[in-house]
DNA sequence: GTTCGACCATGACATCTGTCATCTCGAACG
DNA sequence: CGTTCGAGATGACAGATGTCATGGTCGAAC
């Protein structure tokens, strides 16, 4: 029997996927959680043999759930399924040394497979993201990131500076460097690439 | 017996939900789609009593379908089920005369629930989005959102200009303008609220 | 028949953005 | 011990962006 926590904080789609593999013999869905704090804490309560989480979802990522359970050890193997094929989530993920990482995308007997082949101690990656995880290798350091992430928002540099505590050049000068390395024309088509590969 | 036709684009939600409205004894899928338009030929051929349909899929959205489907006359109600509480969509839905809206995030019973009133002749609409609806009315037009849509792809009023066959004075003219309706504080932010609101 | 709004344009202007050269500092590496 | 790299900074400059005033056409509405 394998013991499963479900964390997608879409409530039908949590339910629909409840249900649907609460219909495999061989697999027992022991708790549900619609955000990764309540996530955090089914796996903490109920020890499950792996945890099946969504990525984005309000507070706590998934990605975030995933890096908290490594600090604590081995004991919870956990999959990611998400609806993007982005890079750099993968990249994240096995850095947070998921046992797998699958796509919605795929179908369903993908999942079950996944949850099987997962709990005999094997490592599931979705095929059509396994070469672009080594091609797609985010070039940006942190502080450029940080910045990037404000230009999503729509802040102009004089207000970036203040909330990074930077002064208005160097902010400057991280995007000149975030634009040249992504390829980008301005701004908003660098923060759109770099959404786009997951990097942020 | 209600006669539906379900489309998804992510193929795990898909069958998911599929199996689970098959549970139900007065429904049946008679067909499934993951795009806009095998979701039309399955309604053409069918001749349901509902689609069910999400918005954002690959080529034509659900907004699109339904748009084309209220053209083909009444016989076919269209129920929106999407993540996304945007009024703007909300908006585009009422226009094109759906039977229904209803968000992912509520319980399944709603789905169900949501269903056979559409199907007793009766409207269902999202009740957190009722509201939203009116005071979220998108301000821009036609040419603006053009421009806008294109800032969100990172072009520069060069290019842009180019694009749409305008002047570049133009361009910055309707984004400024732009900027002004929404508030914002430059192209980055404008588009960012314009998409937030469903707007695009 | 006028008024209004969408659409399109030009020119002037101020500010924001992006690039480049150059500098300091501290940590990491061989 | 020197080199490299990320973080942080400055100043100068060119080009992109945003604002404003102004003016034109056209179609719908009143």
């Amino acid at each position: 029997m394998i013991r499963v926590v479900l964390a997608e904080d879409q409530k039908m789609v949590l339910s629909a996927f409840a249900s649907l593999l609460e219909l495999e013999e061989d697999i027992d869905v022991v708790a549900t959680a619609t955000n990764g704090e309540e996530a955090l804490a089914a796996v903490r309560k109920h020890r499950p043999d792996v945890l099946l989480t969504d990525i984005e979802m309000p507070g706590l990522s998934g990605l975030d759930v995933a890096r908290k359970l490594a600090d604590e050890g081995p004991a919870v193997r956990v999959v990611i399924f998400t609806t993007f094929a982005r890079p750099g989530y993968l990249r994240q993920a096995l850095d947070a040394r998921v046992a797998g990482y699958i796509l919605k995308d795929a179908p369903i007997t993908d999942l079950v497979a996944a949850l099987r082949r997962v709990h005999r101690g094997e490592r599931v990656v979705a095929p059509e993201l396994a070469v672009a995880a080594w091609e797609g290798t985010d070039p940006l350091t942190a502080r450029e990131r940080d910045v990037l992430r404000l230009v999503g928002e729509g802040l102009p540099n004089s207000e970036i500076s203040q909330r990074l505590h930077l002064s208005e050049g160097t902010v400057r000068n991280y995007l000149s460097s975030v634009i040249l390395k992504l390829d980008a024309r301005n701004r908003t088509e660098a923060f759109a690439i770099a959404r786009d590969k997951g990097y942020l």
